[in-house]
Formats: structure tokens, sequence, C-alpha cells
DNA sequence: ATGAAAGCGCTAACAG
DNA sequence: CTGTTAGCGCTTTCAT
């Protein structure tokens, strides 16, 4: 049994009062008091039980975290800028890995709001009109990371895709490149999907490419697929001399088939990928590619819905954070010819 | 406000107890009542508050999990299997990500007795006399995860480091190498570090090898590193035809240092990884390495975790998981030579 | 400055 | 079967 406030009050020789205020406004206790209860703080190593606390406070200083795939390497800088936030600012975090899974997320949802979250960080999902109508009904602060909604007044930190996809394929186009091809996310994903393609669409309308939609092609998760897509893109464009990809993961989809049918990358094709995941730096070869600042965006996150739970005004809704272009060795000037 | 049991006995028109008992007793209640009260649930959205719950049952069904790096994909799929785990057996998961700072750690560890969870999940560190004290007196039930104690009576999950090791080799011994150099993790590792390399060495020496110990470069985290590592072995050691990683990242900046040297792999040089990432099926040419099994090792620690909890007898104090040894492309027969 | 007592939201005897 | 009551461990008036 762990000690509690009357194990340490019995053993100072005071009342329960005595040994809270102690804890919590020490100027309000005679120092000879003072030092009897922190000796015995220290002599029984007492921990205020938090159940206790939050049950007054009604604050729990746990957020949740809802995330829908773990394992991808993206998730794990944002959550990394996340724990550092927490940490800072008092919290914890509750991980919740939904694989995409609609029940598991409601589940969770339940969960979270049993446990009394102070708050929500809701990862990279659309958000559906039924998730909105949980999220509403259980009152609880929420900000949505790597993700936005238009419809609905829900705070937000991510990058500007589209913006982000524009720049990638303009410089993709200021190296010489005219025969573009893209590996999206399917466009009913409409954060990682229709965005990016729009921006690759946009760059090739402004620089006078023809941007018919025909060049590209839709996967969904895995660098498999890929693999396949790049094979299709490639028979049926045999002109192309770069690729675009939504993913970092595509992107190594594409190396791996170059490779296998030895293509030289970036001699004949160059690849740009989208996230610098930490392997983008160990491919080979090393991987062009779109960086989001996932850390920041994570780290962000937990400040605004710190803000959020307490109850400062929500200013700036929709943050978007500034990507960055990082040119290593997978892209180069198109080929001659 | 979120409603509380009394709102819902108001407005059901019965006592609060009777709502208790609807919530954890259904039969024991008159079925008019309970459907009474059942609406008046679904009504108000009610939903206990887990804090007022876990304070009487001296449970909060949350896991601490304690993680050296969460960036380090490992760890990802162990953090799936336990998260799966923990959904069945009803834990939530609170991620600390400790960078390996002891400051943290002890920290993380003041936090998770302040909010009482039910057990802690520690990961692949060192367990050091003075954390070994803090553990203690916490009196909370922990589970080693991909580590373990042979001083203390620390129950533990994970694989058998020597022998996966030890496998590797053989592996290599029996595509015919006869000269296996290998980057290791430091010898003050006493997880991944030594009984790696004596899994090496006892390959070699069993097969009638020179083991001398002299064909290891250490390295610490990084793949840049072991790049450096690569470079320096060959050098060293122009005769190597094989070359064993203590990790899969390791592996990979071995193969940057090959295909940046035009060493051909595994034409010229075989490369074996260790833990089986995600990320070893995207390399080129995709990693031959060892297999943990990340996801078991997560859930299995819960499930162990949950019979600490539960105050099952202990058995099998420290389990050992079946690794596997995964043949890909970067490993081959030894050249003729 | 300090103790007694009420109460956060819930469960679990204990009566009835 | 159901309501009343006493806590779980803590903070916070309210007296003293």
């Amino acid at each position: 049994m762990k000690p509690t406030i009357r194990d340490v009050a019995k053993l100072a020789g005071v009342s329960i009062s005595t040994v809270s205020r102690v804890m919590n406004t020490p100027e309000s206790v005679v120092a000879s008091k003072r030092e009897k209860v922190q000796q015995a703080i220290e002599q029984l190593q007492y921990q205020p039980n938090g159940l206790a606390r939050g049950l007054i406070y009604r604050k729990t200083n746990s957020l949740g975290v809802i995330i829908p795939d773990i394992q991808n390497p993206y998730y794990a800088g944002v959550i990394r800028g996340m724990e550092d936030a927490a940490k800072t600012l008092g919290y914890s975090l509750m991980i919740c890995n939904t694989d995409h899974d609609k029940h598991r997320l409601f589940s969770y949802f339940e969960s979270l709001n049993e446990k009394r979250a102070d708050g929500i960080l809701f990862a990279s999902e659309v958000v559906y009109p039924d998730y909105y109508q949980e999220m509403r009904c259980y009152r609880t602060p929420i900000v949505l990371v790597s993700t936005h909604s238009l419809e609905y007044e829900l705070p937000s930190v991510k990058i500007n895709d589209e913006a982000a996809a524009y720049d990638a394929v303009s410089y993709l186009i200021s190296q010489g490149h005219r025969s573009i091809g893209m590996i999206s996310f399917g466009l009913t994903d409409p954060i990682a999907g229709l965005p990016r393609l729009q921006g690759f669409q946009r760059a090739l309308r402004e620089h006078g490419l023809e941007a018919s939609g025909k060049q590209v092609i839709y996967a969904q998760h895995w660098h498999d697929e890929a693999y396949d897509a790049a094979a299709q893109l490639l028979r049926q464009f045999p002109g192309i001399t770069a690729i675009f990809t939504a993913s970092d993961e595509f992107a190594m989809g594409v190396l791996s088939y170059l490779h296998d049918h030895h293509i030289a990358c970036p001699g004949q094709i160059s690849v740009m990928g989208f996230d610098n995941i930490r392997m983008a730096q160990m491919t080979i070869p090393k991987l062009s590619t779109v960086a989001q600042p996932a850390y920041r965006i994570g780290y962000r996150s937990v400040e605004k819905l710190d803000g959020l739970i307490r109850g400062e005004p929500a200013s700036n809704l929709r943050e978007y954070l500034p990507h960055e272009i990082i040119v290593r060795q997978s892209t180069g000037s198109a080929p001659i010819g």
C-alpha cells in the first residue's frame, strides 16, 4: 500500500491539511512544522495521488494522442515533438493507435473520455461527420494534427500540402524536367491525397506543361504498391524523367523498381519524395524530398491544445507550418534528349 | 460540466446506487428501473469518471511505457504489439520517451507513480542499480522489454541476443564466408552490445575460424557511424567478404558505403543486419537480417505485466522469444578467391 | 498558522 | 431490490 497523506500527517504529528499546505503553499506553514512534514514525506517516499487530485482539480494532465498508424515513421517525429512539449507543459501522452479503424477510434474516444484526458491530439485522419459528432459530445478540446477540417471549426496544425507539392514539382521543372509522373494517395484522402495532387498539377500548369492528370498513379500505403505503380507509370509514359511521390515510402518503392530494372537515378529518372522521414537520408541514392517539420508540428499542436485547455482565446484556428524542399541525391537535371 | 452519476440518478428518478448497479451488476436491478437509467445515461451521454473509479478500485488501467528513443523504428513495432495487447486487456498506454536521459527517466518514474499507473513497461535500457532503486521504491509492477537483468529478479521479455547473433553469423559461414567483420554496439551495452558480439565470436570459434575480436568496429546509434565503420573495416581487413551489423540501421550505413564505393553487395560483400525493421524490405538490395519479433515482444510483455498486476504467480521470470534469420538479397555466397 | 469538516464522483457494505 | 451512508485521497473553506 502506498502511503497516503494521512500517513504523512501521522508521522509528522500534524493534520492532513497541513501536509496539503506544505505541498501546495509551503510559505503558509511555519518552518518548524514544514520541515517535519518534508522529512516525513521523504521518509515515506510519499507522492500525492494524482487521481484524488484530478478529481478535485478536474484536470488529469493527460492528453490523448490518436494516431492512425504508429509504425509510420512520420508519426515518430510528430510524437517526439509532442512528447517534448508535453513534458515541458506538464502533460503525459496517452497513445492510441487506430490502425485506420473506426471502431478502434470510437472506442478510444470513449476510453479517453472516461479517463478524463484534458485534451485530444487527433492526427492525420479525415474528420468525417460522425467523427465530429463524437468529438463534440465529449466536450474535450481537440487539436487536429497534420490534418485539418474546412467544414468544422476545429483548430489544426499542419503544412500547406498543396503549396509543398507545388514547390517540389516546381523544383523538378527548374531542373529541366518536362515530363513528370506522380504517385499519389487516393483522392478521397483530403489531406495527403488531393492537395498534393493539386499542387503537382498547378506546378505543371503554371509552367506551361500539360497537366492532364494522366501521368498519375494512385496507391494506398505501402512501398510495394509504389513499386508496381512505378512500373505502370514508366510503361505508359516512357518519356518521363522525374517522379514525384506523395510519400517517402512511395519514393523508396520507386527507387527499388529503378534499381531492379537498371534505370539510373537520378541519371535517367529523378525521384522526389514527401515527408523527410529519417530513412530518407539512408536510401540509395539519398532521397530528395519535401520536409514536413514533423517535430515542430507535434510540438506546436501540444502548445495549441494546452492553450485551448487553459481557455485562452483560440487565435489562428488553422495553422500552417513551413515546409522545405530538401535536395539530396535522387534528383538531378533532366537527361538531354 | 460533464454529467455525474447524480445527474443520471435525478433524471431517472432513482438513487445513485441504482445507477451504479446498472453499470456494474445490471441483473441486480429490476428491468423497469434499469431501462429508465439506461435511457438517462444515453440522454445525458453519461460516462463514469475514471478518476473516481480509480480511486476506489485502486486501479487506473493505465500502463507506463518507457522507451529510450521513440524514433527508432524497432520500437514502433514493439509499441504496436503493446497497443494491441493493452486494448484487449483494457489498458491505456502512457508513452514516455527518455531520449536515453536519466533525468527524464526519473522524472517519468515520478510522474507515472503520481498518476498511479498500474504497471511499467521498461524498454531496452540497462537496469542500473539506481534505476532499480527507483523502481523498487515505487512498488509498481515492472516488465523489462527487449532487455533483462541478471542481477535483479525482474521479469523480462526479449530474444536471446547471443544465440541470434550466433545463428546469423553461422548462416554467413554456411554460405562460404571465412572472413567476416562486425559493426557492434559498445560493450557497455549489455543487451545489444556484448551478447551479439559474443554470438558473433562463438560462431567463428565453433566453425574453426579465428575470432580474435579484431574484425570488430564499435559504433553508437546512427547509420553515419556505420558508414565510417565500414570504411575502416574494409581498409583494415581487405579480405572481408561479409559484414554482420548489430542493427539494421548500421546495415543501411554499410550499404550506403558499399554503393558509394562501387562495391557490389552481395557480389563482393554480404551484409547481415539485425532487427528486421520495416525498412529492411525497402533497402537496395533488400536486407538480410535477424528478425526480432517486435510485435510479439510488445504484446507478450503487456500480457506478462497484466499477470503481475493481477497478482498471478510470476512464472518464467525471464522469457526469450524466438528470433528468425531472414534471408533477403544482401547476403550471398562468398566470392571465390 | 492550523485543524475539522465538506466534498470531488464513484462503489460497496448495510439496512430495510 | 433499492436507498442511505461511509469512505477512496486529496484540497479547500471555515472556524479557531
